[in-house]
DNA sequence: TTCTAATGTGTAAAAAGTACATATTTCCCT
DNA sequence: AGGGAAATATGTACTTTTTACACATTAGAA
């Protein structure tokens, strides 16, 4: 339930009995980033006994005056301190006994981010990142939906140009390539993901050349810029349904 | 917020100051069925004095003992009498304002079913099914919902054998055709059609012909056994979570 | 200067998608 | 019983996409 869930327990137990408003809402957020050649997952220890030897993933309460978007943003914001960072809703994960201190439906969201730019708020509770490969077990169900926003992102990665919120700003494709390979676990041809990349027609060649790498230097491309869409993609507050 | 929220309002009052857990949740379904070569959509007149001349979706809280796919099922079987319905969670609604009487997240499922073998429990409300390319308004934020879950379907039905459940066990290769188009509101090439789903290679020949027709019956077809998949895909409830 | 390791590029074959026309079967009507 | 209407069934040429695969070039490092 991580932090908020700031309830006294006198409180707690008043409403205990009440049929419909005792289940608690939260968000968790699968953040990605690229890093080492890796695809990782932001972790921090569980801060429940019950899970004292587990990572869970980043997630909090929804508070009454914030929409879900809004609460993932916020959890982003102040774990990684970015502002403008990629967030999709997953799904939500709703099982009577997903959670050991009470009822808490909570929705998944994944975050893609530059692991560059970002400098993590640190705590005592080891927030890092963590390589997405090694991962067997996390507390709560939190490996079903990391599993659950791995399979999104590989669903959408080669059909959507989002792979880009995990790179800076200039890239070049072998980086690029090998971006793609760490997310599917596959290997790609070079010549045909070139074609392949080309006809998307998602890049700009900047007509720079990598630096202080120890061979010879590929050239750096970006994203066109219409093709950056970091904020959600479904509006985060529709709007209040109109009476007839 | 239908039926189900049967709390006294003192009650209400009492929790109403709580930060945590004054989120009420619920699910709303999005229930297609196929008639009269129409994608329908189950609907309902509201029963919320705001939204007197409105219809929508079919929803309700979810029950402190049930997980979210339970809740949808159950709102499917109350309303449609069927035990064996194709369900799918996707997308969880949460602003702030989307509810006139408080604080309601639902989750949105979609649905479908063959509309020859339910029968609708009918209620005095109008519960009906609705073509939906004529929907431009529902209840609360249910247009945005259904163009959702509209969205979706259209995303699956190329590349997932969930069409399957719209249509009767025998279908002629026509009527699966005449589907796909009032989904995707496009019209398909016969030929190119009939060789696109060959590839696939979802479908029996029954060696049965078509009757009651008014033209030359075509061949009867059903959806190979190993197709069916009626159940979520994403398992109904996580497995409790192990303490290591 | 030579070696190494990576960049950059093209072509042929296979598969999938698209556009398009004619003969056949059954029903229905006279 | 025959003829017309309406739908079924089917194949081919063209284009686009996918896949498999090899060699010359460049810059850094020794």
């Amino acid at each position: 339930m991580a932090k908020g869930a700031n309830l006294k327990t006198a409180e707690l137990e008043k409403i205990s009995h009440l049929d419909y408003f005792n289940i608690a809402v939260s968000v968790d957020c699968v953040i990605f980033c690229y890093e080492e050649k890796e695809l990782k997952v932001l972790v921090i220890k569980s801060d429940l006994e019950e899970f004292s030897n587990l990572y869970s993933l980043l997630g909090d309460l929804v508070r009454p005056d914030e929409d879900l978007d809004t609460a993932s943003y916020r959890i982003l914001q102040e774990r990684t301190g970015m502002e403008d960072v990629y967030l999709e809703q997953v799904h939500t994960f709703g099982s009577i006994d997903r959670h050991p201190s009470g009822r808490v439906i909570t929705t998944a969201y994944y975050s893609l981010i530059d692991a560059k730019h970002q400098k993590l708020r640190l705590t005592n509770n080891d927030l890092h990142w963590h390589p997405v490969r090694n991962i067997k077990k996390l507390a709560f169900d939190h490996k079903a939906i990391l599993d659950t926003c791995l399979g999104r992102l590989r669903e959408q990665v080669m059909e959507h140009p989002v792979i880009f919120n995990l790179l800076p700003e200039k890239f070049s494709l072998r980086e690029l390539q090998e971006l793609y390979e760490a997310i599917l676990s596959v290997s790609l041809d070079r010549r045909n993901f070139r074609k392949k990349i080309g006809i998307k027609d998602w890049l700009v060649d900047l007509n720079e050349m990598e630096e202080d790498v120890p061979h010879r230097p590929g050239k750096l491309y970006k994203l066109k810029p219409e093709f950056k869409r970091k904020t959600p993609r479904r509006k985060s507050s529709s709007p209040r349904p109109q009476v007839a």
